[in-house]
DNA sequence: AAGAGTTTTGCAACCGGTTGCAAAATAAAA
DNA sequence: TTTTATTTTGCAACCGGTTGCAAAACTCTT
């Protein structure tokens, strides 16, 4: 019968009240500690009468453990994101973390996210991102916060771990798929043109292209990876000349681009062939049957809280660097292969 | 110059290096304290020197204030919540406060996070979620925690605080609206049977819709707020023959019943109209320009934050339960009003 | 220069926990 | 029953801050 008055138990009224010691009460909350069966009965009946829960951060102040994590990310338009949220905030929290989100606006300082997260004393920072400035994850290494750059380019820096894909290879993928359809005239519409995942996708696709003089190419960028971006880039793109078909390096890239050539009555994929890149659940919905890469994001995020914990528990300060393979998964955008 | 050793500074060690005492420096870092501009410029020199940031967490142990808010939601599959969760974290930041997820899963119990956030110490919770089930946002409250509840029911506990829309009155505008558009066979097509804000929609719309018996109104319910449970609603709906116009309680359910009815052939809004609810950025897409109510998202939000420092500044106990006002934007999903 | 008023400072206690260490209690061996 | 080994316990110091209070250091008068 827990009871409640305005002010939260504390470990002293429960010993007072279970006739032990203070340090009974904090070991007989702890997991291993050296407590009689006796003394752990009488705590726990005492506590359960007082309502009580340990501080966990008065605890972390000794033991120099909050649990807290940040979870930095900047694309809060993009509906990838809240698979990724979901993911990455079920699996913190099965293995005992807690997030704590900064929401990196154009407004918010970068350098003050840093400071905010030190002065929280997270254990650990993920930043999940593929469009941040190279080097941000640095500064929060810089400071001392272990990091993971979760869809980030590996790095010859030895102290971020870095867990994604291998975008190059992405761009090969695409590119390959798209000759195997046989067309002579290709283009790739691209994120932000300073996007590290834009700029390796697009390396990749052209690094295969490169070798068919013959097949014509060209080069795009959205501003942005949102729906208006890719939308209004092909509507403009549509004035000055299509190709047969694009590799859009975002899937919702992909839907805005498609929208604006339905609407100038295009027909897809008899007349323009799309692939697009992640695979978000979206992708999939029967509206939209989007051809696209897959990128295995439920591994990126499993692989991320494996290495967090890895660091955390035994704090090793090996560097964990994984890219994981993508595939593509065929849908209505782009002619069967035979 | 900071330097960064492996451990972090700490307050003693600037008020050594600056020759001044614990006190001293304590006060030069908060605000309106009794410093005078000599120690506080000498303690700003060392802690630069030092990279020392204050322990937020061990000042909350005095200070009784974490700065940390519990943000409890379950709907991580609906798009809608990415754009909820981005005004939550902007809006909690600029006010200096940092949102700790929870993800309430199937598998997690919400007895657990309750006490999870009380070891936490959070300043109070904000739960964002009209599917809870009644009486999950009281458990917080008896705990002894603040709590809002964003997108709730008005509720007569007089502990909880709700900020959220008049579900029913939304219902009715629905119905007034397909009414407007000179239907005499409509559907209503709702998320989960048990949810209290697709039973307030239904009651609003039967309400309206019971002054005219002469029309023929039909219920269904979407298993859960989600494309595929809309998309598959709809098809046996089709099979068991179909009203001339449906509500639709949310708009993701709404894209995946014109999904379903498109697949089948039906043209929209010439053969069958649909209206939505909720507004999310993707009902403007070019490719679904959905008809639906608007949730004036931001000013929940808005106003939920202003709700929780009231609470937390002067710490009034008073309740604040508002509702505000829901409006149609008109696209292409109903026929155009004359 | 002494006194009164105001501001700034440091001491020491406290916030709610943990933990090394030695003493006390218990169990096992002789 | 005494001795020895093992487990359990409480003391006291500490984690990194804040804060009431009285003393110290400044102002400003007179």
């Amino acid at each position: 019968m827990s009871q409640h008055s305005s002010k939260r138990a504390t470990l002293s009224e429960v010993a007072a009240l279970a006739g032990v010691s203070r340090s009974a009460v904090s070991r007989a909350f702890t997991e291993g500690a050296s407590v009689s069966l006796k003394t752990r009965a009488k705590v726990e009946r005492a506590a359960q009468e007082l309502g009580y829960r340990p501080n966990v951060l008065a605890r972390s102040l000794t033991t120099r453990k909050t649990g807290l994590v940040g979870l930095v990310a900047n694309n809060f338009h993009n509906p990838i994101f809240l698979e990724v949220f979901d993911l990455f905030t079920r699996q913190l929290q099965t293995v005992g973390l807690r997030p704590l989100i900064v929401n990196l606006t154009e407004e918010t300082d970068p350098q003050r996210s840093v400071q905010l997260l030190l002065e929280y004393q997270v254990d650990a920072v993920v930043v999940a991102s593929s469009t941040l400035p190279v080097g941000f994850a640095d500064s929060f290494s810089e400071a001392g916060i272990s990091v993971v750059h979760a869809f980030g380019r590996p790095t010859n820096r030895k102290d971020i771990n870095v867990i994604g894909i291998d975008n190059i290879e992405a761009g090969r993928i695409a590119a390959r798929r798209l000759l195997a359809s046989g067309y002579s005239d290709v283009g790739f519409l691209g994120g932000p043109e300073k996007a590290t995942s834009t700029r390796d996708r697009l390396e990749g696709f052209l690094d295969v292209l490169s070798d068919y003089p013959k097949i014509k190419t060209r080069v795009h960028f959205a501003g942005d990876y949102t729906f208006e971006a890719g939308f209004d880039e092909m509507a403009s793109m549509i004035l000055r000349g299509l190709s047969q078909a694009y590799f859009c390096a975002d899937d919702v890239i992909s839907i805005g681009a498609m929208s604006a050539l339905r609407r100038a009555n295009f027909r897809i994929p008899q007349q323009i062939g799309i692939i697009g890149f992640n695979d978000m659940e979206m992708a999939g919905w029967d509206n939209i049957r989007l051809t696209t890469i897959h990128q295995p994001l439920d591994q990126i995020i499993e692989e991320s809280v494996i290495c967090l914990t890895g660091m955390l528990t035994l704090n090793t300060r090996k560097t964990y660097q994984k890219l994981l393979p993508c595939h593509i998964v065929e849908r209505d955008t782009l002619p069967a292969l035979s």
